[in-house]
DNA sequence: ACTGGATCCA
DNA sequence: GATGGATCCA
């Protein structure tokens, strides 16, 4: 059985907009009224898609590999959608109340503080708080008047201890509304499992993205954090949940792309990379200090968002000047990166696209854009794309091939989840250590070429367990 | 305005 | 019901 969703091909090879549902797709596209009657519908939509109804002869032949790819996919991911993944839900409901609690003591305690009781969830009542009441100075202006984002009541708090309560309570009623009564309203109580909704090209750059509810934003850390994770568990004690992960994979990628001696050899030799970029950065004799290194870091994934000096100064809190002078730093140790780039740009400006190493194209008309403003934050598009986009290849490749091998003998574990750079498996205890073998050769496998992509694989009772 | 998402709330 | 602000993830 062979399967097109036949959006895939348009959003490959145009500028089309992917947010289109099927019915709005189909009327923009083909000026086709798809039936409001929902059998009706579903017959229409499953005929559209059927493949050999379709453009099999006409698919550009530089994208039939990864349309061939995505209709190899489409019955994966029902599969995993309809599998779920099971949630321990009294131990859910019991992280919730121990939330509810210390987030109500937090909301007294802000009352308090302040003298009167006011909605803490909206940010203009906050505000009023703040700014107007408590006359502590503004910051950063936005539409509706003065932001009290994170990074401004971070900064508040170094004065006012009611900012430093206003952010925690923030933290924690983002895990209870989100994580705690948002989960346990879509358990399905006939399966008591978690049945994600995958958008197949739900990102531009050919990553996944996952709805209703979305499994890929699941907090982590420690704290009420990994206790939420802790619920994601096997529904019987003869499975384990497995989780393997790409190591760094798309500073990799960037290192094979670019084929930057630098960047390559640091990996080959096993160094760590944010530690090798820290002493480019800070003197090859300098301490290393955890801050030091966190700075590095924060270059090192900038470079792969297409950093600007601005953007990585406010990330790492300092002056727009200083952030340029890492990055220049960053580019002449890393010399291949930077031609790389202006490669990615100068074919950005020719074809219109950029491409990923297999071939998936996102068209970017913006880099040809009078508007200055505009025609940066295309390129910027441009050169995470083919970076972000290869990762996003990979781990559909891998999925492929794990799904066939699962399928060709007879095993009780299950592939559940994936969440971009990392897949959950649910694994049979007869069958654990094999998998761990299969899955990393399978996964490790994928990516050709002189640099190695690596897996780190844990097992453990449930999801937080096995995170490593 | 350093990439790509989804969700909750007002 | 739509939108902007805030916050969770890779």
């Amino acid at each position: 059985m062979s399967f097109l969703d036949i959006r895939h091909y348009k959003y490959l090879t145009s500028s089309i907009d992917r947010n289109l549902d099927f019915s709005a797709f189909m009327d923009f596209e083909h000026h086709y009224q798809v039936s409001e009657n929902k059998h009706e519908y579903s017959i229409e939509r499953s005929y559209f898609s059927y493949k050999e109804s379709l453009v099999e002869n006409t698919v550009d032949s530089s994208i039939q590999s990864i349309m061939d790819m995505e209709s190899k996919l489409i019955p994966i991911f029902a599969q995993m959608e309809r599998t779920g993944v099971y949630v321990d839900e009294k131990k859910l409901r019991d992280i919730g109340e121990d939330i509810a609690r210390e987030s109500k003591n937090k909301e007294l305690e802000i009352y308090d503080l302040v003298g009167e009781r006011f909605n803490i969830n909206s940010a203009k009542q906050v505000q009023v708080i703040l700014f107007e009441k408590l006359g502590i100075p503004v910051s950063k202006k936005i539409k509706t008047g003065y932001t009290v984002d994170n990074e401004a009541l971070s900064l508040i708090g170094q004065k006012y201890e009611i900012a430093n309560i206003i952010l925690q309570y923030r933290t924690l009623e983002k895990l209870r509304s989100t994580y705690i009564d948002g989960l346990l309203r879509v358990i399905n109580p006939h399966t008591k499992r978690i049945h994600t909704t995958y958008n197949q090209l739900g990102a531009s750059t050919g990553r996944l993205s996952s709805e209703s509810p979305n499994l890929q934003n699941i907090p982590s850390g420690s704290g009420y954090p990994a206790r939420i994770k802790s619920c994601f568990c096997p529904e019987s004690s003869e499975f384990s949940f497995l989780v393997a992960d790409y190591s760094q994979v798309e500073l990799r990628i960037l290192a094979s792309l670019s084929g930057d001696t630098s960047l390559i050899e640091t990996f080959v030799r096993g160094e760590d990379i944010h530690t090798r970029t820290a002493r480019f950065l800070f003197g090859e004799d300098a301490t290393i200090t955890s801050e030091l290194r966190r700075i590095a870091k924060s270059v090192n994934f900038g470079v792969i968002y297409g950093i600007t000096g601005f953007g990585l100064s406010k990330v790492i809190n300092t002056s727009p000047a200083e952030a340029t002078k890492y990055i220049d730093t960053f580019y002449a140790m890393y010399p291949g990166v930077r031609a790389y780039y202006q490669s990615i740009l100068d074919g950005a400006n020719k074809n219109g696209y950029v491409e990923t190493f297999y071939g998936r194209r996102r068209y970017i008309p913006g880099v040809r854009d009078s508007n200055k403003m505009i025609r940066a934050g295309a390129e910027r598009e441009a050169i995470n794309m083919p970076i972000q986009g290869t990762a996003a290849d990979i781990i559909k490749l891998a999925m492929l091939r794990i799904s066939n091998f699962l399928k060709e003998g007879t095993y009780k574990s299950r592939m559940l989840l994936q969440v971009h750079d990392e897949l959950v498996f649910e694994v049979h205890e007869s069958e654990k250590d094999m998998m761990e073998k299969q899955i990393r050769s399978i996964m490790e496998g994928v990516f050709p070429g002189p640099l190695k992509l690596l897996v780190d694989i844990h097992t453990g009772a449930n999801w937080s367990e096995a995170k490593g």
